[in-house]
DNA sequence: ACGTTCCTTGGTCCTAGGTCCATATGCCCA
DNA sequence: TGGGCATATGGACCTAGGACCAAGGAACGT
């Protein structure tokens, strides 16, 4: 049994989730939340499986409240009702689980939370398209990124928490050189900037 | 048996260092590099327990094959002439596993391979302080550093690799308010930037 | 009531970080 | 010999990040 918890502000919406993933045989709704601080408390007392948290809240916002789960770890499912792009890469990044738009088919959904509740991660097409083609201008060529030699101690450099000023003492080069090689790491990592990057060496082991 | 590399540019340290640690019955030198470069492939090739590195070195330095050598993974003890404070900071974020300063005594030295080789870290006073007092002015109150909720929230964001203005967004919250959030998380953690901050709450599982 | 902590916002100011563009060398490969 | 890649560097330029300083409101405990 799924247990769930439905975050949003609005009434209907919940009303409309809950009865409809209740008729669900291996879905329970166990409770339901009108704004992010809420949405916390629950999911600390209720310890739901998944949660379905609307982005756009009171008080709290969907995002604010991923980052204050820090630790309890329910699967988070972002459920947005505007289809704003610039969205989908920070809930992701703060950790959710799968990111849909409210339009969703409702039995798409049920098998999101399902996904979801498997360990998968689950992206609307439009979210997966922002995610990839969104920030970053590249396609993001995939494949397990290539980085050269230098780039590659730049990035370990990065991922120890170094400056560019101490790399730059630490190869023996230039500052400049330094911001060149870090550039195309970021490039290459499809990255926005180094705190990314060095999340990702340490995640991707390359740290 | 405790298989040593060791890597400086100067035959003599060399020599010195070799003839006395061979001295050490659970001691054994596998092998000597001359720069950096060197010392990376002999790493790799000879996979010593711990590599005695130099930070002064034609070709690559110290710092520099520190970052190279990602993965293989000898303990690190860094052994460095001149007595910099300014280099043991990042030479500890690198990965080192101990600094100490030439004009060591040896037997302090042989002491310091067998206490780095058994997991420990260990440093020259000096580099302690360096370490401590060092870069930010605090004296580093130690103890789990008590972050506020909202101080943590931010963490959680900044660790997800967000900016401060997406945290702002995130957060309902002027970006002006975000900096300072930030600035005393930074204080808090005892740490230069974000991107250590990061680092440091992915180590210790506040993400 | 009073002080403390927390959260918030404002302002200034400086530095670090990054982008874009261009260049030069060396090397390897076709 | 021409082309591509890796490396290093320069300059111009803009933005993000952070330090420092000040201050007001809310909550809470004494």
């Amino acid at each position: 049994m799924i247990r769930v918890l439905i975050a949003d502000d609005h009434p209907v919406v919940r009303q409309g989730l809950r009865t409809f993933l209740d008729l669900q045989e291996d879905i329970t709704v166990v409770g339901e939340a009108a704004d992010g601080a809420e949405a916390v408390a629950l999911a600390d007392e209720l310890v739901p499986d998944v949660l379905l948290l609307d982005l756009k809240m009171p008080v709290l916002d969907g995002l604010g409240a991923l980052a204050r789960l820090s630790g309890a770890l329910p699967r988070v499912i972002v459920l947005t009702s505007v289809s704003d792009r610039s969205d989908v890469a920070p809930a992701m990044r703060a950790g959710a689980a799968g990111f849909l738009y409210k339009d969703v088919d409702p039995n798409a959904l049920v098998q999101a939370v399902r996904a979801v509740h498997g360990g998968q991660v689950l992206l609307a097409p439009e979210a997966a398209e922002a995610m990839l083609a969104g920030a970053n201008g590249s396609p993001t060529p995939m494949g397990p990124v290539t980085l050269t030699e230098r780039e590659r101690e730049v990035l370990a450099l990065i991922a120890a928490g170094n400056s560019n000023r101490e790399i730059a003492r630490s190869l023996s080069v230039a500052e400049k050189t330094v911001k060149t090689h870090v550039s195309n790491v970021l490039m290459k990592l499809g990255v926005q900037d180094r705190t990314q990057a060095a999340l990702y060496a340490v995640r991707h082991g390359l740290a």
